[in-house]
DNA sequence: CATTCATATGAATGATAACACATATAATAT
DNA sequence: ATATTATATGTGTTATCATTCATATGAATG
């Protein structure tokens, strides 16, 4: 008897995790409000192009973005508006968590 | 000089990345409206109570859940309602995100 | 105080992921 | 057609992470 799997729950963890990145999180936030092409991306955060690349590979893959092309450039967005909803909210959250590296904080 | 690097944004992505993982996020779906003790946990999810007990160590180290004993027993909750939310929110999200496995599909 | 129940911890291992570097593709301009 | 600009891809390496197994701690109970 094969184990109870919840797909969507693997999905979720998916979406997540692929946001849960430093540098995924720092492009998304870039096209936060607004398309941009790679190159834009790649100068605002400041890393290399193939490792920007990648990621947005990544983002893409997990249906998180969505691509236009237009000449040469192609550009970002968004897949979903709730996206930049959960990634604001998640940004305050992490204000509003109790710091707490001691063993005894939360008693 | 040293790079300029926001705090908080990693701080963001070390939360979505504890969040982000299966094990973990059922885990936070088993306390999402009522604490649980970790054996409660453990029968909810069915893996073995070290690995459970990891997780919890690592959602804790993140200030996402906090505990309460009594007796025997160790009581985990979410430490934030908000949490909830995105929880809930991304699991919507996800099932209204386009699937798009195919190069061409959001032109 | 020895046993049992409840949970945590440490170490080892295997899997996955991030990254850099080199190179390829694809569109446009000269 | 060749060069240039924009982006993607493949590979190898290193680092991070999930998991298991064994063991430890700690609280309650006989």
């Amino acid at each position: 008897m094969s184990e109870h799997i919840n797909i969507t729950e693997e999905e979720q963890a998916r979406l997540l995790k692929c946001i849960g990145e430093v540098n995924r999180l720092r492009i998304l936030k870039e096209i936060l409000n607004e398309e941009r092409c790679v190159t834009d991306i790649v100068n605002a955060i400041g890393k290399e192009q193939s490792l920007i690349s990648h990621h947005l590979k990544h983002l893409k893959d997990c249906n998180i973005v969505v691509t236009q092309q237009r000449a040469k450039k192609i550009y970002y967005r968004l897949s979903h508006p709730r996206l930049a909803k959960i990634i604001t909210q998640s940004g305050q959250l992490v204000k509003e968590l109790p710091i707490c590296q001691e063993k005894e904080c939360n008693e």
